[in-house]
DNA sequence: TAGATTGTTAATCGATTAACAATC
DNA sequence: TAGATTGTTAATCGATTAACAATC
């Protein structure tokens, strides 16, 4: 494979996650080795998609033999940058930041929110989740962190995220729904609820297939 | 020239909702025309997608003029099924369950959580936006509701999706973090939001260089 | 070795983009 | 008509999948 800085394509980085997962669950059940056919099986995917998506990071199996659990783990930790804890600011201390601050499957993977910020007079000063929730004007610069998430209302998005990112935050998770504008340098995954909703919607009548029946309700 | 029986590609069927909120922008904006290159540049996407993308489902602009906004808004609202209301089921109404039923993007694009279920007796008699919490042993089969919301812990995720889709529910939106291993008569979007985290941590150093010392094993 | 499964190549599939003829 | 922009075709790009040689 080639020296440089290969491309890794975002479809095989949007995978390791789960690839993640599954090999957490095989070492909580205590089973050593595993086949590229039944991880990718767990995991929803083809075999050969799977070892392909590994292929782009080096080599971590055995022929004839299949996959080390406990070796493969490490390694797409490390890969992902889960084998260390990632500190992360919260914007937003509303009904959705709330949740997202008491989420207990951030602290599992080692993300934990240590600044939260809110504009609302009434909430700052309260703790969520044992961080106390300060005013988001009192953001400082810089502020230290990489990683952020923002749970403001909509029409206040852009401005925080502007924050942020003159504050040194380089990624962004953006529960806003709002487009933020962002400069190349900066990473975003955007969540919105409502478009999940609406391409649900879309399916409950949409084209299924041409000429298969939608199944009676 | 297609009915809405040809095969949508997917990636397009995700874009339909950014279109549709810029639209709404549009029209709050008190626009009436606007064109390929003015929405796509709103929308994130080529000029060329966009245009590709409408034309699965029909003609909708006016050569040598742009789009009509009011009509492009009804139109794509009527493909997604939001120029109608839909009710929703909640399953949990724990921290995020609670974020959920207050989110008021749902409600502004038509959706409404009628119905709350979740299991622990400290919950269950209470209201969550106006809805009571009932117990989710006594979930009525059929449910008599199509769209559903998983807001549960991991380890009941299956079992309470199994219940739902026994009951009639025929799309789910699946915040649990478990794959549900659904028949493929139900439609599942799954919003994992740990792994969105570490899709940025992954981001925060860039691609895996292999010029980094990764030795073979 | 014989059997099994990886890592990789090559073929397929599908989505994006550019270009342009149609046409308002 | 002249100018503009759509709808669509054709080219490009990239990701998925199947197949198999390498090899444990």
């Amino acid at each position: 494979m080639s020296e440089r800085r290969d491309k890794i394509p975002e479809p095989t980085i949007a995978r390791l996650p789960s690839y993640f997962r599954c090999l957490v669950e095989l070492q909580e059940a205590d089973q050593e080795i595993v086949s590229s056919e039944e991880l990718a099986s767990l995991a929803g995917v083809k075999a050969s998609q799977f070892r392909k998506d590994l292929s782009h990071f080096g080599e971590f199996g055995i022929q004839g033999l299949g996959y080390p659990v406990a070796d493969l783990l490490d390694r797409i930790a490390a890969i992902m940058q889960l084998d260390q804890d990632h500190d992360v600011v919260l914007v937003g201390a509303g009904n959705l930041g709330s949740a997202l601050a008491n989420f207990p499957g951030f602290s599992r993977w080692g993300f934990r929110i240590v600044r939260i910020y809110d504009q609302a007079p009434d909430k700052i000063g309260r703790r969520l989740h044992g961080v106390t929730i300060r005013d988001v004007a009192d953001l400082p610069c810089p502020l230290g962190l990489k990683l952020g998430i923002l749970a403001v209302p909509p029409s206040g998005a852009r401005a925080v995220a502007k924050l942020l990112i003159d504050s040194g935050v380089e990624a962004l998770l953006n529960f806003t729904g709002s487009n933020l504008g962002h400069p190349d340098s900066v990473v975003v995954r955007n969540v919105d609820m409502t478009h999940e909703l609406a391409i649900l919607a879309y399916h409950l009548t949409g084209p299924l297939s041409l000429d298969e029946e939608r199944p009676a309700r």
